[in-house]
Parts: structure tokens; C-alpha cells; sequence
DNA sequence: TTGAAAGCGCTAACAC
DNA sequence: GTGTTAGCGCTTTCAA
């Protein structure tokens, strides 16, 4: 336990080389003759060798740190992003410093410029807003920002890359399946309205109205971030004298809610309501009835936002600025069903 | 985007100091006269100075890094705890670095020899084993593990301290309440035998039906980490000319293939079978029937470790090696009730 | 209370 | 292909 942890240079003294040429070994950066290099690699493993990386960023060289920015890490969505980056991480010798931002600018801020005092050679966020990272990275501080690449959300500028899902397409595909059954008075439920990705559900969803002619029939209900507002933001739809007979809900959050408030309301699914979600996770195919979504392609996310992470340290693939779409998939199961021509009144509670 | 860092050697010279009395400044490790610190402070704040961790840490200082081991972050139970976890470390000024293992202990030890490397100050992980941390600690190599608690997992072991639940009680308490529902045939659903926490869970049941004389009719199903092996296990079992009444599933994932399983066999919950999950998260309160479900107090589970491992830090409280256990709560709610006489046999699919 | 100076372990020139 | 050396930015003796 008291043991100094061995240095390049007991790895060199070792081998009876330089440390230069140890150093080369050990991270590959320029070739080294065959006996040297056999040498060194038994010095590194009788002595227990291990990289100071501390260290060797401080020399210039690359940290291999990603910093990984969520609002909600115990949010599955984002728990599912960050189980698939943190793999293709591991593979490509990087570790992630996780950081998480409660959906508030102001933390996020302070937790992005903690990562970049640690010299993270790139970060990957998803943004409590679409334009906070933008600021930073153009801001007056002229706040010295890694290679980012923005996920979900965020607007395109110039210096950042996104990739997002495909969401107007997904909102017009889930409000024209539920158009489909008879639905003329469809709901949708959003967290906020500040996000552009929000916002794009939504506008799929008016166009898929307004392409069936059920323009003005728009009700959109916006209910926070908690399980509990959003709750209530139905409660309070469901409530009025012509409620809804269906509801999209924007978020598996927001599917959550709606859920609940129906239940709470003695509303069978989908006899009295339907039901849509967003994203597509177990618990939705377990309990009745399962759940009907759109579901985002999570790993896919994960597998072009860390491609282009790595093109840009690398220096390589086209400039910064890129918004990259993947699209989204309507799963129809169970809680959506043919309209009720008329909803029975909700009773109050 | 081209200007380099100031450095504390920019904000000495600016301030009219020398460096070492900006450092006392900026970390506060020694007193410094009011009049320099203020004209410090000015530099500081005038050049957007950010001290350089890599550099610290590579000097002897705290790295004030932390690393996050567990099997899975896609887990919500994960996700939790290290959402909580990043919460307080964050208050603290620690920055986590997160890692992943999928239950696999070589990938474990790789995974944590890289965090070593990164000169963390501390360590918390869920092991996939429960001796695979003692045995770095202990191991040839004398890996120089930082201060390290285990969480929900591990043996106790002099070096390491461990947080984790009442399994027994909540074990224990679960298979009572089934018992008291007029259930004979309980079957315990289990994803391996391998970890104590769950043979604890198993133990408590087991306490139970010895104490109302229900011996020998144990029935214990192991099926494994994923969701579709958990499920042909239970299918297994309900098939048996004499299925149980009731399943007791021992993490939220088993609970969740309990369900799928019955489901998929067309029996009813709880009128078929009942079932009791382990974990309590939002969904289990949405679709129906409510789950019921044996609660552990992530929440405390992350405050715990994490004061543990500050104090161990900072040389202050106990020596290594203890153990604390945290009280499960049962939540009684819909997906258990009364046992039938005799349970429809299952047909074949 | 402050300053000067010595490295922490490593990599990147640059020489050989 | 290999060795020598000069720092990277910081904290920390040690002296003043």
C-alpha cells in the first residue's frame, strides 16, 4: 500500500533504455525496435506499470476524457444514451466524466466549464436549452470548448455538430395512426416549449391535422418536467367539457403522466382515452395495455455522435456544423384504439 | 478560439504577486494579505482564469476526481444512485468518472486500473462480484486502490467499506406478506445465486417459510442478467404441473420478465398469480395492476457511500471495514392478493 | 505574509 | 531506432 507507484522512468531503468523509448512503447507514437520493445513491456508488467495520464495531458498529449453532459442521468432515455457512448468510449480508449444538469442552464454552464478545466479532448452534451452551448462557445469569455457534438437537442450553429431524431416526422406519423382510428380531438402533451425538438413533435403533429383538415383542432398542453405537473396538466384537459380521446405525450416522462392522470380519472386505455408515447422502453411492454410510441433510435444517437466526435479530434470528416437526423419508428400495440364518439364526462374527483 | 489559457502565472503577473500567493489564492490552502487576494481575485476574473486539474493533481494535490463503477447505467436502479451521487459529489467540488462493466468482472478490472491511472481520489462501485474489489485491493499487483465503498454488492472486507440494504429483512418481509395472503407455493425469481445481496433476499425468504412451516417448498428460479432469459425461466416454472401462486422477483428486471411471463401465459395478476417486484420506480405506478414491490432507499444508499468516502478522504472517521445496512420498505399495492385454490393450469403456447 | 525555486511524470523536439 | 533534454501548469518546501 505504501509502494510509489513506478514511473516511466523505473520502466526505462529497467529495460535498460530511454525514457523516450519507453514512452514510445507504451503509447505507440513512433516505432521501436523489436528488442527494446520486448524489454520495456517486461519491465511494465514486473512492474506493475500504469500511465500517469494526469501527467501526459499536462505534456500536450490528449487526455482521452469525454465529457458527457444529461439533465436527468435516472431518466432512461438518457441512461440508455450514456450506457451506449460510454461502450464505444472504452473501445476507443476514452473515459467519460459524467456530468448532469438537473434541466438548468446555469448548472449546466458551471458543469461544462468544470469538464473543460479538466482539458477534455471533446464533450458530447444534450442541452437544457437549445442555445446554451452555442453561447458558451461564442461567448464573451470566448469560452475554450473541445469538439462538441450536441444530442436531441440544440440548435445548428456553426461551431457544433447535432444529432437529433427526425421528430416532426415522428410527431406527424404518431397524430395521423391515431387520426387513422377516428380520433378528431387529439391532445398533446409536452414538457416545455422551449425545445426545438418539442416543438418539432408538435409541428408534425399540426401538419398531420391540418393535412386531415382538423385545423383549429390544435390542444396542446404543457405540463413541466415533473412526473406530477405534467400529471396535472392532463387532469386539467381531461377535465374540460369536451375532453380529449386521445393524447400524444411527448416525452415516456410525459406518457408516464398522462397514464396515471387517465387511471386516476377511472379512464379505461384506450377505451375512454388512447394513449401515445415517445421512446420505447421494457417497462412500456410489460403492463397493460402496452404502451403504442415513437420510438427514437437511442444507440444510433450514441453511434454517429461518437463517430463524430472522434472525426473531429482526429481532425478529420467535413467541418463543424453538421445536424444529423435519424428517424424515428410509430410502434402501435395497445393503448391506442378507435375513437369514442362521445367521451363520457369525467367525474370530479 | 485560438488564445491559450492563461496560466496562474499570467494572473501572478498580472496581479503584481508571485505565483505561489495567486495559488494560495485560488485554492485557499494558506492565508494571504487582503490587499493581494483582492487584486488576485481581479486578475483572475479579468483573464477568465481556470485553474489547470491536470496539473494540480500531477503536483501531489487532490485530482478531485471520483470514480463511478457500476454494471449497468441503463438500469434505472444505476441511474438513480448516480444521479444522487453526482448531486453531492458536485456540492463538494468532485467531478465523476463514470464506467460501466456489464457484469463482467475482467471488464470490471480493466475498467477500474483505468481510473486508477486517472489519479482518482476515491471510488465507489457496485462490483459485478462480491469479492472482485477486495481481490484488487489485495491482489499481486497491489493495486493502489483510492478509498473505495462498495454499494449494494461486495463482501465485507477489511479495506473496504460497504453500503447496502436489509436484503434478509426485505427478503424476509415480502414472502410474509405473500404468505399471509394464503400462499403455499412462492417461487423466488433470481438472476443469479452468485451475489450475496440477492442469497440474502433468497435467506429471508426462506426464514419466512420456515417460520410458518412451509418447509421444503422452496422453489428458486435463476435466470440470468437479461430480460428474455429471466422470462423463459419463470415461463419454466409456471409450466410445472404444479405452478406457484405467487413470484417474488428479486430486482426490478426480474419483476418485469415475472410479468412479461405471465402475460405471455394469459394468466391474470394477481388473480393467477401474484406477483412482488424489488426496487420501486415510476412505471411500477402507472400501467396496471400497481406493483407491489420491496423498496430499497437508493437515495440514502448514495449519501451514505458518499460521506463514507469523503471522510475516508480526508483521513477522518472509522477505519476501513465497515459495513452499513439500510432498511427496505415493503409497498403493498395491487399485483399481489389472495392465493386461489387451485391455479388454472397454464396452457401450452 | 510573501517569493524563489524545485520538481510531479510525462511527451515532443531535437540530436545522434 | 534511440537517447537527451526542456518544459507542460501547478503546489510546496524553504527562506526571507
Amino acid at each position: 500500500m505504501a509502494r510509489k507507484a513506478p514511473t516511466i522512468r523505473d520502466v526505462a531503468l529497467r529495460a535498460g533504455v530511454s525514457v523516450a523509448t519507453a514512452s514510445n512503447v507504451v503509447n505507440g507514437n513512433r516505432p521501436v525496435g523489436e528488442e527494446s520493445r520486448s524489454k520495456v513491456l517486461e519491465a511494465v508488467a514486473a512492474l506493475g506499470y500504469r500511465l500517469n495520464r494526469a501527467a501526459s495531458s499536462l505534456r500536450g498529449a490528449r487526455s482521452r476524457l469525454i465529457g458527457m453532459v444529461v439533465p436527468d442521468i435516472a431518466n432512461v432515455f438518457f441512461g440508455e444514451l450514456v450506457r451506449d457512448v460510454e461502450e464505444l468510449a472504452e473501445k476507443d480508449g476514452y473515459d467519460l466524466l459524467l456530468v448532469t444538469t438537473s434541466e438548468d442552464p446555469a448548472i449546466e454552464r458551471r458543469r461544462i466549464e468544470a469538464l473543460v478545466s479538466r482539458r477534455i479532448d471533446g464533450l458530447l452534451v444534450v442541452p437544457s436549452r437549445d442555445d446554451t452551448v452555442a453561447a458558451l462557445l461564442n461567448g464573451p469569455d470566448g469560452a475554450f470548448l473541445p469538439p462538441t457534438v450536441l444530442i436531441d437537442r440544440g440548435d445548428p450553429s456553426p461551431g457544433l455538430d447535432t444529432v437529433a431524431a427526425d421528430c416532426g416526422a415522428g410527431g406527424y406519423a404518431a397524430t395521423r395512426h391515431l387520426i387513422g382510428l377516428g380520433h378528431r380531438d387529439v391532445a398533446v402533451l409536452a414538457h416545455t416549449t422551449q425545445l426545438k425538438n418539442i416543438t418539432a413533435r408538435v409541428d408534425g403533429y399540426r401538419r398531420a391535422l391540418r393535412d386531415c383538415g382538423l385545423d383549429g383542432r390544435e390542444r396542446i398542453c404543457v405540463g413541466g418536467h415533473s412526473l406530477d405537473t405534467l400529471r396535472g396538466a392532463v387532469e386539467l384537459e381531461l377535465h374540460r367539457a369536451d375532453p380529449p380521446t386521445a393524447i400524444f405525450a411527448l416525452t415516456n416522462i410525459s406518457a408516464l403522466a398522462a397514464i396515471k392522470a387517465a387511471r386516476g380519472l377511472g379512464l379505461d386505455i384506450p377505451g375512454d382515452v388512447s394513449i401515445i408515447g415517445f421512446d420505447d422502453f421494457d417497462w412500456m411492454l410489460a403492463l397493460r395495455p402496452y404502451l403504442t410510441t415513437v420510438a427514437q433510435p437511442i444507440g444510433d444517437f450514441a453511434a454517429c455522435s461518437w463517430r463524430r466526435l472522434i472525426d473531429r479530434i482526429n481532425g478529420e470528416g467535413e467541418p463543424p456544423g453538421l445536424r444529423i437526423e435519424l428517424p424515428c419508428i410509430l410502434k402501435v400495440r395497445e393503448s391506442t384504439g378507435p375513437a369514442r364518439m362521445r367521451l363520457k364526462t369525467a367525474a370530479a374527483p
